[in-house]
DNA sequence: CCATGCAGTCAACAACTGTTCTCCGGGCTT
DNA sequence: AAGCCCGGAGAACAGTTGTTGACTGCATGG
């Protein structure tokens, strides 16, 4: 058996983080398929062959980002929908936890966005996989609202994955507004509109079942 | 003065073309900031040299791919917006030619997907602008509806930049069914999914006004 | 018809890449 | 206390990259 507390690993685990945080850094200019091996580990100051001890690859690098990325994303969404009040100050605070969490985890959002539709298959499956999870669970949290009397279960799935598309839309306004010319006037606008348009959706979704 | 149709020109058309051409299909598998320059003209079949007589760089060609992607989508959503006949009608016409147009140009939606988010800063620039300019032009044709009567052009605009972004999330995923194991029947999944969530967007739409 | 312009070639460059093999030192087990 | 285990270092490999300068052949415009 090896133990998970010795220095031995804790060193282990020390690079590790080290090696993440670095790729995190450097995907901020540019994407994983371009992300090179000895890149990483120059950057944290160790050489080439020690990154063997921890990933095969940098796509293997990618999935372990994939996993720490959408681990930080997750209790984001479930806050998001479960959040209490009536209709309308529930959007807005739900438009606040994205705002906050791209403030606290800007390379993870932008890691995300980013590979998403990336270059590396392995990647954009693993991501793919995640949000389809987060679908489901967001289903099964607008499942337990009264507003969802009435609807079917393939209904409830349609609108939880418009909801996570549209979180994660917003989230990357929220990742581009870090640089604009104004970061905090920029947020605000894009509050405003994620909100209107969170706003119609929940619009659109109490009048589903009126036809 | 140059002339448009020479010899010498048509000629340099052809080979600028074959290099967009072999940057598209290794675009299938890789994202524009790993895309070497020796690779394209190697697959074109050219010396690496040949290369600079039409772009300054990989990120100056990655531009010219934007225009070009953009410029065919660009017709695709004026048709979308603007199709005929009641709204249910409408949705199913808007889906269906998403459809085909990713069944037409499946490297340009790949390309506008992946580099949308991607590490190359003045390509998604460009992107940006581009999808700015069709949201734009979305507001106009909806203000021309009779749909829109009472809307303020804020209003018109956050609606028009949701049309978009619905888009593109619902072309993206026409482009994942064409990999899928069943593309036919996935391919008819994401219609059904993709015309109940427009349903419920132009619902909301409808009683935006209603409070 | 001749001289110019210019798309494309060729060779060479320093720099960089991923990967292998060998080695070291110190925490860990017994 | 002895020895194994293993994270990391170092050197070397063949292959690739972007960019340069000087070149060639041919369509072009005067």
């Amino acid at each position: 058996m090896s133990h998970t507390s010795g220095i031995r690993q804790a060193q282990k685990q020390k690079t590790r983080r080290a090696l993440l945080d670095a790729a995190l850094v450097l995907l901020e200019e540019q994407s994983l398929s371009s992300l090179g091996l000895r890149e990483v580990t120059r950057a944290v100051g160790v050489a080439p062959t020690a990154f063997y001890r921890h990933f095969r690859s940098t796509a293997d690098l990618g999935a372990a980002l994939v996993e720490e990325a959408l681990g930080s994303l997750h209790p984001m969404i479930g806050a998001t929908v479960s959040v209490p009040g009536d209709s309308e100050e529930r959007i807005a605070r739900a438009v606040e936890l994205i705002s906050r969490h791209v403030e606290a985890h800007p390379a993870h959002v932008r890691f995300v966005a980013r590979e998403r539709h990336g270059g590396v298959a392995p990647v954009r499956e693993a991501i793919r996989r995640e949000l389809a999870r987060f679908a489901e669970e967001v289903r099964t949290e607008l499942a337990g609202q009264p507003e969802s009397a009435g609807w079917s279960g393939d209904d409830l799935l349609m609108l939880a994955q418009l909801y996570v598309d549209q979180m994660l839309v917003t989230a990357s306004l929220f990742l581009e507004s870090r640089e604009a010319a104004e970061p905090e006037r920029e947020r605000e606008r894009v509050t405003r509109l994620a909100t209107r348009q969170m706003r119609l959706i929940a619009l659109g979704r109490r009048h589903w079942l009126d036809g």
